[in-house]
DNA sequence: GAGTGGTCTAGACCACGAG
DNA sequence: TCGTGGTCTAGACCACTCA
């Protein structure tokens, strides 16, 4: 016996994928709705909430519940951002001084001059990435990024969770849906680090993919 | 201005991380919390439903919500799952044919026999893991799985979602929070896919980890 | 100003868990 | 049986968008 949310959630979401809701569509009104599924308002918008969190719809105040367009899901290849014909790239450039979790992650004193670029990638419209890229300063950051010759090692940790409300209002996505989360630390063959990032993926429209080649004669190096 | 149920999530939140609230510890009631924040059953329910998302808390319907332990965050490291101490692991096989998303996946005629591992690894009470992997059945698994010689090449996607209401239930999580999901798959070096695999682990417990070599003379063979 | 979604209220009734 | 959380109702009031 299925809520009366899940049973609406359920029938929307059928409504999108046979064409019947259309990409880019408006849905009525939510009283309307409320209406034609004879439930309350608090109940229906709990429903959408659900479409909301599967990224089928984008609500926005003032203006309706809308269809969103299924997003080409762009793929994060281990290393570095896929570039894109369509992927406008917004770069900004601060300085700052090493503090909190930035010290253990590039392995710096505190107070240590570092450059931080921050991306925001569009895909058509929509924002599609946030990226944020610490360089210590005296590593001559100019030429700057992608994969740079004295990378020796990059080590990726992915994890899955909610947008803090930044990233949430920053990528324009809903604050229920969920996010790749990708920290990436790259270093030189003395081992230090020489660029550490934070990659926030909406979970709607982006995966992340890392190839592995394994060598025959060298296998079962894991801990 | 921050809404009710943010800042009643907020206050929650703190009580948590300074130990005031221990994990473990049963929240007093809904209508009890809802008094003492001077706010209604339904805000109030908000608030526990963001913690809720969080993996900070947990709902058990007729005795209460409850504080998590903070569970200790396990690696799974690109390749395998790390074998840990306090992991136990419970595996069932299944035979079965090859249809919808496997075929691609494995590159196999539809109805093509496969072996079917479901893992499910648990931590301490809790369920850590779910995985699924599927083996060609001609591909003899008896010795089966972790690293295998005639492996060439793994590729690993990752995406963030929430959990199918099935996920949900084996792993004893909420809905709303968000689960990494791999997909992996390891091919001989004849291109013939021997193994696919579909990972789930809940964000509030589990990172992916993947590590890049770059050999010096090689480097920027990306498209 | 009209219409939309965002937030919140103060209840009701049901289902589950434990004694 | 009693207290808990789960679901739902029928409103109220505010904030935003657009004409």
């Amino acid at each position: 016996m299925a809520s009366l949310r899940d049973t609406i959630a359920d029938d929307l979401r059928t409504q999108i994928a046979t064409g019947h809701l259309k990409a880019g569509a408006r849905l009525p009104s939510e009283p309307t709705l409320a209406t034609q599924y004879k439930v309350s308002t608090p109940t229906l918008r709990n429903a959408l909430a659900l479409l909301q969190a599967e990224g089928l719809i984008e609500k926005i105040h003032g203006k309706g519940n809308f269809v969103l367009h299924p997003l080409r899901r762009l793929t994060y290849k281990g290393g570095r951002l896929t570039p894109d014909a369509d992927l406008h790239v917004a770069i900004r450039m601060t300085n700052l001084r090493a503090r909190g979790d930035l010290i253990p992650l590039l392995k710096v004193p505190a107070r240590t001059p570092l450059t931080e670029f921050l991306f925001l990638t569009h895909q058509g419209e929509s924002p599609h990435s946030l990226a944020r890229i610490y360089v210590p300063q005296d590593l001559a950051p100019a030429e700057l990024l992608w994969c740079r010759p004295e990378w020796a090692e990059t080590r990726e940790t992915v994890t899955a969770r909610v947008p803090t409300p930044d990233e949430a209002s920053t990528l324009r996505i809903s604050s229920t849906l969920a996010v790749l989360a990708i920290t990436r630390v790259s270093s030189d063959n003395t081992g230090r680090v020489v660029e550490a990032a934070r990659l926030v993926l909406p979970g709607d429209r982006a995966d992340a993919l890392f190839i592995t080649h394994h060598a025959t004669e060298e296998r079962g190096t894991e801990g």
